[in-house]
Formats: C-alpha cells, sequence, structure tokens
DNA sequence: TTGCAATGTGAAC
DNA sequence: TTCACCTTGCAAT
C-alpha cells in the first residue's frame, strides 16, 4: 500500500530491525543480483525514506539500495526458522533473526550519492519530514493552472501523496478537486498541509491509510454538521464511488484524472470557490 | 480458471 | 496523452 506512509513506516523498520547488524542480501529472482551482491556481509547503518523513495544505506559503501515500490511493490518482515522463497522475490536480506522480503517494486538498485542527492532535488517537500517547508509547494501551486487534484499527485510539487491522500485530504478541507491551484488561498495551502501533517503521520503509526476515522475530523469542518455516520475504519470518498456522503449524503462521484481514479464529494467539495474565510467576498 | 484493477512512474509519441 | 512495467488478490465465469 504505497504512499508516503508507508515508506517512512518501512524505513523505520527496516533502522530498527537491522541497523547495526550483518546482514545478507540475495536475489532469488535474479533483477537485484548486482547490487545484494555488493551489499551481501556488510553491516546495515540505517534506512531513509523521502516521499516514496526509499533509501539504505550499508556501511563502508557509499552506494545506497534505491527503493520505489511503484503500485505493485510488496514488503514482508518475518522471523521464521523456515525461510522460503516463493514467487519473485526481488530482495532478501537478512540476519540470524529477521528476514526481509521485497516483490513488485519499480525500483530497486544501488545508486551513487550523486544519483541520490539529485533524486531528491527534484523532490517536493514531504510533509512527513520535518525539514519540509509547505511554502515551497505553495509557490508552484499558486502560479499554476492545473487542478489542485492534479498538483497533489505530482511528486515534485509535494512527495509522498498517493491518490488516497488526494482524495480524502480535498474532501476534509472542502476543496474541489477540479479548482486550478492559482485559485488557493494561501490559509486553505497551509491548512491542507497540516492535514496532510496529521493523517500521514497517524498513517505511520497504525500502518494503514484506510482508518480515518471522526476523531481525526478537522475542527474546521464545523461542529454545526451533525456528526456524519463514518464507520470506523473507513476512508470519507476513496473509492466510495455511488455510495452516500458520509456528511450530505450526495452520491460520491469518480473520474479519471491524469490517469488515475479521482474520488470526490461534489456537494462537500464545490466546484466554485467557497466564500474567502472572514473577508464575505466571493472569489471565483 | 480467467481477467481486471490497484495506494506509481517514466519513456515514447 | 498513451503505454509498458512490476505482482497480487479478488471478482466474475
Amino acid at each position: 500500500m504505497p504512499e508516503g506512509h508507508t515508506i517512512h513506516r518501512l524505513a523505520g523498520r527496516l533502522t530498527s530491525e537491522f541497523a547495526g547488524h550483518v546482514t545478507r542480501s540475495s536475489s532469488p529472482q535474479g533483477r537485484f543480483d548486482m547490487g545484494a551482491g555488493a551489499i551481501d556481509g556488510r553491516v546495515l547503518e540505517v534506512a531513509d525514506a523521502w516521499g516514496k523513495h526509499l533509501f539504505v544505506r550499508f556501511e563502508g559503501l557509499a552506494d545506497e539500495v534505491h527503493v520505489h515500490l511503484g503500485l505493485f511493490g510488496r514488503t514482508r518482515f518475518a522471523h521464521d526458522d523456515v525461510r522460503e522463497v516463493k514467487g519473485a522475490l526481488r530482495w532478501r536480506l537478512e540476519d540470524d533473526h529477521t528476514y526481509f522480503d521485497l516483490r513488485g517494486a519499480t525500483a530497486c538498485a544501488l545508486m551513487g550519492p550523486d544519483e541520490v542527492g539529485a533524486l531528491v532535488d527534484r523532490l517536493g517537500p514531504d510533509p512527513l519530514r520535518e525539514e519540509s517547508d509547505p511554502d515551497q509547494a505553495w509557490q508552484r501551486i499558486r502560479r499554476s493552472r492545473a487542478p489542485i487534484g492534479g498538483l497533489l499527485m505530482d511528486q515534485k510539487i509535494v512527495a509522498g501523496i498517493g491518490n488516497v491522500y488526494r482524495a480524502e485530504v480535498l474532501f476534509r478541507r472542502g476543496i474541489d478537486p477540479f479548482m486550478e491551484g492559482r485559485l488557493l488561498h494561501r490559509p486553505e495551502w497551509l491548512d491542507m498541509w497540516s492535514d496532510l501533517v496529521v493523517m500521514m503521520h497517524e498513517g505511520v503509526r497504525t500502518g494503514r491509510i484506510d482508518c480515518i476515522d471522526t476523531a481525526s475530523r478537522p475542527a474546521s469542518m464545523g461542529k454545526a454538521h451533525a456528526l456524519p455516520h463514518q464507520p470506523p475504519g473507513r476512508v470519507w470518498v476513496y473509492r466510495r464511488q455511488g455510495e452516500p456522503c458520509f456528511v450530505c449524503g450526495t452520491p460520491v462521484r469518480t473520474e479519471e484524472m491524469a490517469a488515475r481514479n479521482l474520488f470526490w464529494c461534489p456537494t462537500c467539495q464545490r466546484r466554485t470557490r467557497r466564500r474567502a474565510p472572514g473577508t464575505g467576498t466571493r472569489i471565483t
């Protein structure tokens, strides 16, 4: 389930399970043979994540393992005594206690420091990283005529957001996905950013993306609304097309945007810009 | 058993 | 804008 929270959680788990340990690496499937050979027998130093990209460093090696799960990548940690290899196993990393399996990833290769730097440089701020500055993303958004629903998915603008967080944050802030980036107000963007920080940290903590419960409802959504009938462990709009919106009952809509399915509530997320908070001025 | 959709990206046109 | 790629799980047959 690879959006940014998955990768950060993965980095944390790899570090806690293996950092400081001598590890063995192999690629039963063969597609990571060279890399696995270079790191086999080395001490894992640390794993780190930036957006949806994972980097794993080993002692005494300038190159890092770069992993991108893509749409289908899967990972598994286990402690079984019998370490069976099933299916197309790209990378197995293990020590005496634990093993980690990676399969289906778009990318899994050694990457030199320059290449890593260049990759990270072209990513936008990541809501899960302390040093990230939302205004860096804002500078791109405020100038763009592209719909905000598309901009959020652009990793050069914000790193780590995928189709679920896009749909959910836009719903939670009441923003029409089709609204042009340049029509968004900075306070609205900062609200979205704060909400992403909360949601994504929750995702890292729980390992789930689909348990955005009513308790995490942003206060700005207002107490005036009757509490929506949202069962716990659900999302607001993602993949709920045709089902009633938990807040207003309007059927959730779906449409393809930038080759991905977008989900939104046409009532709660108005196409026309809302009144700017406190100004009473209508902006379109 | 088959077929399709899926939380993603980048190259080719 | 379309396509290819990586793999799995679940729905339809």
